[in-house]
DNA sequence: TCGCCTACCACCTTTGAACCGT
DNA sequence: AACGGTTCAAAGGTGGTAGGCG
């Protein structure tokens, strides 16, 4: 994924299909994107090499999607996409972008938040989710890397259109470039684009989805067209990360969009599909099984195992799920996720007049992330809490490491007039209330101290 | 010397305002 | 007056590339 000091799009988007909210109650959609490991990288002879131990990490910061607050309905309606995510290196980034390190590996994540009743979160009791797809992971790079990545990007970003060229044009260019790979064609492309839905389609059509009730939320970090970037390397390490053979319950899910629907923000029109003979159709892939160490701070124990959270019911998109009468987030209707928690009340800071609640109940120390690792014992100790009947109490703790950075100055700041910022720094230091999603003035502070939020026990 | 980063570039899409016709 | 379609310019998103820097 290439970041860039003024901020870079990620390409391919960050989407989720969600299911299983209650229609009228709000939700706070948001993504951060943590280090997926404590290594730096290099690529080297083709493919990506552990270069030394990674930088320490960025100030962790929330993209919140700029349609939050908003319904469960309009949430499950379409794909919600986070295109408009943008990612940089520069630690003193004032527009509020995800900060990242270069040559490093990271794995996004996805909260639902239940918006408490001042269109906010972060306030007592606050409940929410988190979903991690493994299958999203990338490595930060200020220039490519893989030349096939740099293809494969060219066909399907509409921006990148002035790159593409003929078919001839493609190997001229490439002779020119005195490169020994071929650059991928538009045939090809559209060549694998047809493979995978054969491979896709022939899933669904053999019965492959058995009913599957639970799963509600579905990446869909691929190109539209179901072209995922895996395909392309087999010496890609994020390639090979998750293979495409993999257990046969992982499942491929396919979905057509209704005529009269559309994107939340339709980033991905027509030029994103116009390589696929099935352009309406959307390929998401569930996530493996997978415990993801991201999760395994002190409140992410009662984490239910993926592969069950993300299985689809197609059915279940054609019934309305969260048309079951219920406002509680964890009874067996309402949403099922990796976890579901309630946030402990944090201690009440002010800054600037402007109340925030940082979002700190799941972020997981980046210092101690860990290498994936499928947890043997997961499928059960994460259970989806909706199955259990479980409603989470309070399990958040505090990580010693932020009781250790108390006393740094707050790093959320109101400016009056200043334009909505959908980016969250939730580095800053607890304030006095929840965060306010409405509140059109939020902007960051240059000069970020602390990586961890601190927060007491009151 | 090497690897990585930055600034700039040309090319392209997206977006929204202005205009026009019905 | 309201609505919908078209046009156009500005804004913004791309990867390539040369040069800088450590």
């Amino acid at each position: 994924m290439i970041i860039t000091k003024a901020g870079r799009r990620m390409f391919p988007s960050y989407k989720v299909k969600v299911s299983g909210m209650h229609p009228k109650t709000k939700y706070i959609l948001l993504i951060d994107i943590v280090p997926a490991d404590d290594h730096r990288y290099k690529f080297c002879d083709n493919k990506w090499m552990v270069a030394g131990k990674a930088e320490p990490a960025m100030p962790g910061r929330l993209y919140v999607h700029p349609d939050s607050p908003a319904t469960g309905a309009h949430w499950m309606r379409q794909l919600v996409s986070f295109q408009k995510l943008k990612l940089t290196n520069n630690h003193l980034d004032p527009f509020g972008h995800i900060i990242l390190n270069s040559m490093h590996k990271y794995q996004p994540r996805l909260h639902i938040v239940k918006a408490d009743e001042n269109n906010a979160f972060g306030s007592k009791n606050t409940a929410y989710c988190t979903h991690v797809f493994p299958e999203t992971t990338f490595i930060s790079v200020t220039s490519y890397q893989n030349h096939k990545i740099t293809q494969l990007k060219i066909e399907n970003n509409p921006f990148a259109k002035g790159f593409r060229g003929s078919e001839e044009g493609d190997l001229r260019i490439s002779r020119l470039q005195g490169k020994e790979y071929p650059v991928i064609s538009k045939n090809l492309v559209r060549q694998r684009l047809i493979s995978s839905h054969s491979h896709l389609a022939g899933k669904l059509g053999s019965g492959v989805f058995p009913g599957h009730h639970h799963p509600q939320v579905l990446s869909s970090y691929q190109y539209e067209t179901g072209v995922p970037l895996s395909n392309s390397d087999p010496q890609d390490p994020i390639s090979n990360h998750f293979p495409q053979s993999r257990d046969p319950s992982i499942l491929y899910h396919c979905f057509k969009h209704r005529d009269n629907s559309r994107h939340l923000e339709l980033g991905c029109k027509r030029p994103y599909l116009e390589t696929s003979s099935a352009s309406e159709e959307h390929y998401l892939r569930s996530a493996p099984p997978y415990e993801s160490p991201l999760l395994s701070h002190p409140y992410g124990t009662e984490a239910m195992d993926s592969r069950e959270a993300c299985m689809y019911d197609s059915m279940e998109t054609e019934a309305g799920p969260g048309a079951a009468d219920t406002d509680d987030l964890t009874n067996s209707s309402s949403i099922n996720c990796n976890m579901w928690a309630t946030m402990q009340p944090y201690p009440r800071y002010s800054v600037d007049g402007v109340p925030y609640q940082p979002f700190t109940a799941h972020f997981t120390n980046p210092a101690t992330v860990t290498p994936v690792v499928p947890h043997p014992s997961s499928a059960t100790a994460s259970r989806p809490q909706a199955e259990l009947g479980v409603y989470n109490p309070p399990t958040v703790q505090r990580a010693p490491e932020a009781r250790e950075r108390a006393g740094h100055p707050p790093l959320f700041h109101k400016k009056p007039g200043s334009p909505l910022r959908a980016h969250r720094d939730f580095s800053a230091y607890p304030t006095q209330g929840a965060i306010s999603i409405r509140d059109p003035s939020y902007q960051y502070p240059v000069g970020l101290g602390s990586t961890w939020t601190h927060w007491t026990d009151s």
